[in-house]
DNA sequence: GCGCCCGTATGATTGCGATCATATGACCAA
DNA sequence: TTGGTCATATGATCGCAATCATACGGGCGC
């Protein structure tokens, strides 16, 4: 079951350890409160419960070269965790609520709970090979590989659950909603694609 | 300092402890082979040492759905590590030499040396660093707009070495080697961008 | 020396998605 | 009820990179 970004707050994953649960503080950021900058020594883990951050740097020419845009349900900036230092600032670019862990604290129930340390690398891995999938979409020219591709990693046997807006699907897929229309009302039109409320159907035994 | 995928063998990154290496062996494939399906259980751990591997699924149309393209110097599945089964399939794209370790003994350093486990977690979290400002590249429209932000991104106030070739850079920038020259060149001739054997600099204070 | 291969480079053409504009309908607040 | 907002949808236009074609020079093998 895939859905869209979560609309609301995110909640922490369930591979947490209560106790380090019990140790999460709530902090809001304002647009355009900065959280950290870069070089700073890092002693906090951060998760975003709502909102987004971007990481990010300013150029040689001033402007703003952005690493990373998180979303609610996403840790920021994991390398600072094994690291003496920010890479890059944490800037809000909408109001934002995080869920904060102390790093010490963090860093010694990876250390102490076996189990623990197994999902977070695990949750690593997969977030890697979420990107992995989501950097083969977007170097693909067209629209519509972009969708048959994303259909088929992330729904299963081809078919896609997908219960907000196609708006947030054209984002996903770095597509414009008019793309987006286009190319699913093309598909369909050349019966490879069956469309319904929250679901996309890929029809097999076609030709792309 | 970065540079272009290694042409010849890559090394194995140097924070395996010397005893999880020495149980390493030596894999070769060849071009079209099949090192792991979906489904079966992971009882290795591979690093590509030459070559290239895709990891992938056969889609709803019978099509190669490639999640992965994994060059020398580069892991494959992470997340099998932890995972009863592989997610996808793996097949040799060209001719390729893996370095291959046996699973309980790489899951057993890991629960076993916490130096190793956290140079690990380092590791995943920086790829997933790297994976996002790839995504970010991708998602840019403009040839300029990729070129600028790699050299940001990779390298250092805004100077980038690469000593390889730029057909390679133009395969990591995802455009044609043909985009990538004329881009540089009207980069160079906006005055933006110094050109050396070797070595991309931003020229500071600048529009773009 | 010659031919082949390949990286770098450039010219011409094409096509697809972005952009801009507009339409429709649902939802919500006043 | 009315007006505004927004998601979904579609039409028209434009521009940029892919594609195709070609050129040049360096390196390498015979």
């Amino acid at each position: 079951m895939t859905n869209p970004p979560s609309p609301t707050t995110a909640p922490l994953p369930d591979f947490l350890p209560p106790a380090l649960c019990a140790l999460a503080r709530e902090q809001s950021l304002t647009r355009g409160e900065t959280l950290f900058r870069r070089g700073q020594r890092p002693t906090r883990v951060f998760f975003v419960a709502a909102g987004e951050i971007h990481l990010l740097r300013h150029g040689v020419h001033g402007q703003a070269v952005i690493f990373q845009r998180s979303a609610a349900g996403s840790f920021l900036a994991e390398p600072s965790i094994d690291s003496p230092g920010y890479h890059c600032d944490a800037v809000a670019v909408a109001a934002s609520r995080l869920r904060v862990f102390p790093l010490a604290d963090f860093r010694s129930a990876l250390d102490a709970d076996p189990a623990f340390a197994r999902r977070w690398r695990l949750f690593l891995a997969r977030e890697i090979r979420r990107l992995r999938g989501r950097a083969e979409r977007l170097a693909m020219r067209s629209v519509r590989e972009r969708i048959v591709h994303y259909i088929e990693c992330e729904g299963e046997d081809g078919m896609l659950s997908w219960s907000g807006e196609l708006k947030a699907l054209a984002a996903e897929l770095g597509v414009t909603h008019e793309a987006l229309y286009r190319a699913l009302a093309r598909l369909a039109a050349d019966g490879l694609l069956e469309r319904a409320p929250g679901c996309l159907r890929l029809i097999g035994s076609g030709r792309l």
